[in-house]
DNA sequence: GCTCATCGATACGTCTCCGTACCGATACGC
DNA sequence: GCGTATCGGTACGGAGACGTATCGATGAGC
């Protein structure tokens, strides 16, 4: 309902019902996302998205109803799968590379799942539209990731260590810029991975020391 | 500066200034910050607040200046140390007992913490009363209970996971109402520290089960 | 080349909230 | 018992934002 010329970048519908190509489309989606990240969901308005891409109140008013509408509109175009294809054949080796490629987005992610603060739990098109972009496609991410270390026998599928990956990962750079100040970076994710996951699913390979050697 | 009668409940200063009793004092408190927690911060008026308390704007920007400092004030006064005085002689079971002990609380204050949304990251004031109320002294009771397992020769004070004990805990606590739409209770709190967090430290006194038997 | 839908700009009405001011009533302090 | 400061209620001004309406200009489609 909201872009109805999904074809392609350059090919549009036949009876071209806007002239706001997807190009435009997404300046309009970065710029709302990313006022959303500086200033909070509910300090961001129609005026300064419009303002920031130089475009007018109506022609957003026009695309989208309402301001919840709009944000969950850019919410599920922002749809990326950050850590896709990671497939290194050791599953403690994914999840290392899966902390480095987590570092990089977290800041802007966290970012944005902190300033939208009560509203997703308020709003339920928010809300689903906030996990369909940032939750779900990481969490499927993680649990294929996880399903292929235990079909290669390095977890045993019924550990009890396996569901609460996806909550350690996640949870970590959530919570890190409330205790520490600071968005959890590339280095402390691999840190936090290498000192808590993989010991967790029993995955220390590391020889040189064992947790109970004393 | 907000209440200067902290003698006492009873006993009220000679030249009393106000007349807002600290039980009245703690009406407002209470008022506000579950009124955060149901709509958010942004959405709280004043109005509000003076309404449910039965009170009148007035009174309440008589005692503070603006409403941040209002809900700064709240913060503060709502310190409370949540699960101090556990302290079983063992780590396991400490850690065991706090986690009981926070999904007690977890609901109400994560959801606080989520409805104050962005404005904590952009208010100093509320930054800085926020630690002080809600995250500080959990910390600090964590890494007492550590501390006294160090001690006890239970974990090596320079274990990798130690640092990490804390975003484990309250991580998983911010996290769980994004992934699984609940806010996390009793017994996955406690789950999660057996499944994850005795483990990472080197702690499953499991006879029965070990992660590398395979 | 013409037509018309859409664009950008702007003005407007409505609403809500912040913070202040005023005004009797009440109850504390002396 | 009296004076006075604070309380609760309400009205007010100012500001800002949502969403709508209007209007010339532009450019795509035929």
């Amino acid at each position: 309902m909201t872009s109805q010329a999904a074809d392609g970048p350059e090919t549009v519908a036949a009876t071209r019902r806007s002239k706001i190509t997807p190009e435009r489309e997404r300046e309009f989606f970065d710029a709302v996302l990313e006022q959303i990240r500086e200033c909070g969901y509910e300090s961001v308005t129609m005026e300064g998205v419009a303002a920031s891409t130089r475009c007018s109140k109506s022609t957003l008013y026009r695309q989208w109803k309402t301001k919840p509408q709009f944000v969950a509109a850019a919410l599920r175009a922002s749809r990326r799968v950050r850590f896709a294809g990671i497939d290194t054949g050791s599953l403690a080796e994914d999840l290392r590379q899966a902390a480095r490629a987590a570092g990089d987005w977290s800041g802007k992610d966290t970012r944005l799942l902190q300033a939208l603060g009560h509203a997703w739990t308020a709003d339920k098109e928010l809300a689903e539209a906030l996990r369909e972009a940032l939750v779900n496609p990481e969490i499927a991410a993680l649990q294929e990731m996880l399903a292929r270390g235990v079909a290669r026998g390095e977890v045993r599928a019924d550990h009890p260590a396996l569901e609460y990956i996806p909550a350690m990962m996640f949870g970590v750079l959530r919570v890190r810029p409330v205790l520490s100040g600071q968005y959890a970076d590339a280095d402390y994710l691999a840190r936090f991975v290498e000192a808590t996951v993989l010991p967790a699913l029993g995955l220390t390979q590391d020889p040189g020391r064992r947790s109970r050697d004393d």
